[in-house]
This record gives C-alpha cells, structure tokens and sequence, in this order.
RNA sequence: CGGGGUUUAGCGCAGUUUGGUUAGCGCGUCUGCCUUGGGAGCAGAAGGUCGUGAGUUCAAAUCUCACAACUCCGACCA
C-alpha cells in the first residue's frame, strides 16, 4: 500500500471533545471519526488494526472448538418478550418497528437470538457441546456515551455461546474460553488481567472480566505481583488483620468536644487511627438503617454491605434515622444502641483491643473498646465489608496487593440454564430425559480493545502498536520522494518486503521529511525504514523502532532480513 | 434523567460583557516559488445559513425566549 493512496487524515490538533489520549490519538492519527453521539467510523488504519484483532479472536475461537456464525443485527420482540427480557432492559436497548408495526430491537446482545436458534435443532447430548460465535455490531443505547470507543453506543464484540449437557461440560467450556482469551490478549500484546467478577444474579456461576491494566480506566483492580490473583475492588476479598493482643482495659466514656471525624479524634485523643472505628450509616430502599463498622483507616465496601445485609441499594442515612435508634452523627457506635437498625462490623474490627468508638451521643467517645466484650454478638453481622486498599494481604499467597485501573475488553461468564430454562430449550439426555442446557456467554469489545491497546502504549509523539495488531508493520519512507533515485530505492526495499509476507506502507508522499516522520510516529507503525541520499550513498537502509526510539543501520542486502528479525521483537 | 459548560471556516480559538461598516486569528487546504532528516519559509487564494427557530431593534454573532446538538460531573457497562 502506497501512503499516496491511503485515506489516514491526520491532525495536529484534537478536537475538543476528545478528553482520553486514546480517542485523541484515533482522532489526530486518523483511525477514527464521529458520526453520531457514540457512534464512530473507523477509517482504513482503524479497520485494519480491527481485522488483526478479529482475525486473531477468530483463530483462539476456532482453536477452542468455536465456529463462527452471524445473526442479524435487527431481533423480534417476540423473543426478548418470551425470556422476559424486553422489559427488564429497558432504556437502554436500542427499538424500532417496522412498517407494519412490528417491535425490533438492534441486539444489545444476542442470547435470545442464539438460544432461540438452538433449542429447535439441537436434540440430542450427542451434539453437544456447542460453541457458536460471531462478530459484528451490538447496540447499547448508554445514558452516557464517553471516550470514544471505550464507551460507544454501537460497537463491534465478538460474542461466543457455548451449550453444554451438564455444568462440569460447562466449566470445561468456560476453561477453554479463559485459556482462549488469555491466548488472545497475550497476542495482542496487552499488559491483562482476568479479574474475578460479580455476576450473582445471572447464574451464580463463574465469571471473569479480562482487563487490561491502564491508568485512565474505569474499573478499580486489585491485583498480586506474586500470583495471578486479580478482582475488581468492589469483590476483593479480605483477610483479617489481627492487632496485637492486649489486656482488656475497662471501657470508659470520656469527652470529645467536636470530634466528629476520626480524623479529629486521632488528633484530640492522640491515638493511632488504627485504634479507631469508623461508622458509615446507610438506609435501605425500606429507610431501614444499617451501621457498617470498620476500624478508622479503613473504607466500607457497599458492595460487601449490600451482600452481608441483603440490601438492594444503600444511600446514605438521614440524621433522623440515626437519632431515632439512639445514635449522634459522628459519634456512632454499636455500644448501647436502640433495636432497629442493622449492625455490620467488619471481621477485622471484632480483632481490635482497646479501641476508640462513638459513645451514640454528641462530643463523647468511648475507650478501651474491645469489641469482643463489648458488641452484642446477638445483633450485629460480622463481615468482611472493606474496601481494598493497596498494601492489603492477597487473599491467595499473602503477598500486598497493588491497586490499578483497568478497562474492561472482554469478560467469560457461565449462563446456567437461565437462558434455556427461560426460553424453554432442551435436549434429550443419554437417559432420553429432556433436560435444559447448560450455556456460557463470552464477549470481547473489539473497538475496545484496540482503544485499550492505544492507553497502554503511546508517548508524546503518538501512538505504539503492537505488530501483531499495527495497521502496517512497517514504514518506508524516502525522505525525498521527489528524488527519482531515492523513490526508486525505497520502492525496492518495499517490494522485496511485501514479497517477503511484510505487511508494509510505502510513504510516496511528496512531503518534507518532518511532516512524514512525525506521521510515522503519530500512527505508530513498529518499524520506520527510512531512505535518504545518506543511505544511498553508503548503500544502506536506517532502521527506526518506534517503541525504543532506537535508529539501526543495516546493509542494503541484509535489510529484509534484518526487519524480519526485529519484527519477531515487536 | 439531574447539575454545569460549549456551539463562530476542515481543526483549534478570539469577537458577545457595552448591538453599529466588509466577522477575525493560528493551523490545515489550494496555486506559485523556495526547501527536503523532525509538522520550515515567502507570495497569493479559496473557504462562514455565527447550532436551529421565533422575537426585540433603524440595525443582532452580540439582547430575549424556546428548541437542538455536543461536552463535563453524578446513578449504568463489551
């Protein structure tokens, strides 16, 4: 391909719109452009990459036993009303009618369409299990589209389904994913995780989300250097911190004049915020209250609140709720309260001697807290209900935990029979019973994918692709190109590298030096072969790689070799 | 949906407070010259329903009202 010939826009400036470098850099590098709120083009760079990601998806899938089919786009009512979802989804899902009145959707998602599919024609354990999958657009119509592609409204994901007879053919369907995606974000050359995700109320299986670590993302990760342990911050698990034992000190209430933050109260009383504990009231959608408990230094997890109190949705307490069961705002504790509220004391708080608490009523505290002695064990729940911090034992080996920020590219779950059950799809067992399938879902955002891939490597002078995933492998560039000799040169080089299974750009422009160069760089191809009366003269081509920076020269002769090697680096 | 902000040339912006000729600037684009190892220089040119609609006024980018799009912050997710 002749950069003469390739339609790649690039920008010295961004439009303003653009806050996240990735969608910047699309922009400026000419990979993308809006059409619509959410709504992208991907020009010729852009599909590019995106076909070496799909390409690379497709062969993991194929290789796990997948095989890819494509569903339409546009789905009936009917379907989503019979697995009861056309309600549930709400806002959010994409709706039309066709002329005669009839109700579509553009799929969010398509396990209706898939299962709906299969439940005719599958009939026998004897065809099972089943991997299907496709890629293709999927519509989600989000209250807030942002960042470009990592938030888009339509969006190209590849989703597989697997169809098992039994939950262990199940698993092993959901294994062969996880080592799947493993493969595949390893190919494109990501820095990943597989975080350990929530997924309760979709079928209590497992789940995965695979992330890659970038700092400009959107999920919270909790993640161990020493094993592969990864969860998102809302799940981490936390172990225990025991304190150091103490005699038990008689508990005393003593004053604190304004001391309504721990903060306060460290200071006022002199006491290492480890020997504190902290109240968050919240109220339930019923206004019930529920007191969370853990030790000052540490944050409640609401998730965790939410799970050890069977809570739908937590906000924040009104003054009169605390008041009502006897508390004072600021200076909560579980000593002494009215019955009504709920109790939750994170399990590491049970392991404190000699703590400070609220004495449940204005300016006063109590010491010597030990809440084995001192909490009524028959009204409070003992939990796990902080939030990770980094430094925080890994559930796993010990080891700390380091925080990150991670963006999402693609999650595995386990389905159930939720879907089979729901949209009644059955087979016959070997004991000629029907019986519902077992399913697992496994999506990846590809345009996702690529964004994430831009995060986690760019400099100030644009973006650095991964070969596997670059839109082009490599750049040559005449320096001249109004220069018979150089052009002549360089098309050379191009062809026997093309000839060689390169997939290479041929920058013909008739542009100065700076402007291509600094186009190179903005769009990021691994490797820059540059030509110019310098090399020409000595008979020699100069190498750049754009991840390092570094400029090599090789004879002329050796060159094609030379870039084959470099490229098994990159 | 709630709360802010923005909307003027392809992109980035000024001008709006205090209404007044022909609406500017930088970048980009086009032409010519020059230049050819990091977005260089000189000369010239094209390019605008000032978001849309109504209103106030002799006169509106500028004031008023409505609407829309975009965007940021909060409740959702590949």
């Amino acid at each position: 391909m002749r950069a003469t010939e390739l339609y790649a826009p690039t920008l010295r400036e961004s439009p303003a719109e653009a806050e996240l470098l990735s969608h910047k850099l699309m922009f400026r590098a000419g990979l993308i452009r809006k059409a619509a709120g959410g709504m992208y083009t991907y020009l010729p760079l852009a599909w590019r990459t995106m076909k070496k990601i799909m390409q690379i998806i497709r062969e993991e899938m194929d290789a796990a036993g997948g095989q890819e089919l494509m569903m339409p786009i546009t789905q009936p009512a009917e379907i989503w009303r019979e697995s009861g979802r056309w309600a549930v989804y709400g806002p959010e899902m994409m709706r039309l009618k066709d002329r005669h009145g009839r109700e579509f959707c553009l799929g969010p998602t398509h396990e209706e369409m898939i299962t709906t599919l299969v439940r005719g024609e599958v009939r026998s354990y004897k065809q099972l299990p089943l991997m299907l999958y496709q890629m293709q657009n999927k519509y989600r119509d989000e209250i807030r589209p942002r960042f470009g592609l990592m938030r888009s409204r339509e969006f190209v994901m590849k989703d597989l389904y697997s169809f098992d007879k039994d939950v262990d053919g199940m698993n092993i369907s959901y294994q062969k994913m996880y080592d799947a995606y493993t493969k595949i974000f390893t190919r494109c050359g990501l820095k990943f995780r597989a975080v350990e995700a929530d997924n309760g109320a979709i079928g209590g299986g497992h789940s995965h989300e695979f992330t890659v670590l970038a700092p400009s993302g959107e999920s919270n990760i909790a993640y161990c250097e020493s094993c592969d342990y990864a969860a998102s911050d809302e799940k981490a698990e936390l172990k225990i911190i025991r304190a150091e034992v103490e005699e038990m000190k008689p508990l005393e209430k003593i004053s604190t004049p304004n001391a309504h933050t721990i903060e306060l109260v460290k200071n006022y009383l002199g006491v290492p915020i480890e020997k504190t504990i902290k109240a968050v009231a919240f109220q339930d959608d019923d206004g019930k209250l529920i007191l969370a408990f853990v030790r000052g230094d540490h944050e409640v997890n609401e998730i965790k609140v939410l799970n050890a109190t069977g809570a739908l949705h937590l906000h924040m307490a009104e003054e009169s709720a605390i008041n009502a069961v006897g508390g004072s705002a600021g200076f909560m504790s579980p000593i002494g309260l009215k019955d009504g509220a709920a109790i939750v004391v994170d399990a590491t708080v049970m392991e404190m001697y000699n703590a400070v608490a609220g004495a449940n009523e204005a300016d006063a505290h109590f010491i010597n807290v030990n809440p084995r002695r001192d909490f009524d064990a028959a009204k409070i729940i003992v939990a796990d209900i902080r939030m990770v911090q980094a430094g925080d034992p890994c559930p796993h080996c010990g080891a700390e935990l380091k925080m990150t920020r991670g963006i999402e590219v693609g999650q595995v779950f386990t389905l159930g029979s939720k879907y089979s059950k729901s949209l009644n799809a059955t087979f016959l067992d070997e004991s000629g019973k029907e019986t519902y399938f077992e399913m697992g879902c496994y999506g990846i955002g590809v345009g996702r994918t690529m964004a994430a891939a831009i995060e986690q490597n760019n400099d100030a002078d644009g973006i650095i692709w991964t070969r596997a995933i670059a839109p082009f492998e490599v750049v040559v560039v005449p320096v001249n190109a109004k220069d018979a000799a150089q052009l002549e040169y360089a098309e050379k080089i191009y062809d026997e590298l093309k000839a060689a299974g390169v997939d290479v750009l041929l920058d013909d422009r008739k542009e100065r030096a700076g402007v291509k160069f600094k186009d190179c760089d903005l769009i990021g191809y691994p490797l820059r072969v540059t030509v110019s009366p310098k090399t020409l003269d000595s008979g020699n081509v100069e190498v750049k790689i754009r991840k390092s920076g570094e400029m090599l020269n090789f004879n002329r002769a050796e060159c094609v070799d030379k870039v084959l090697d470099l490229l098994k680096n990159l």
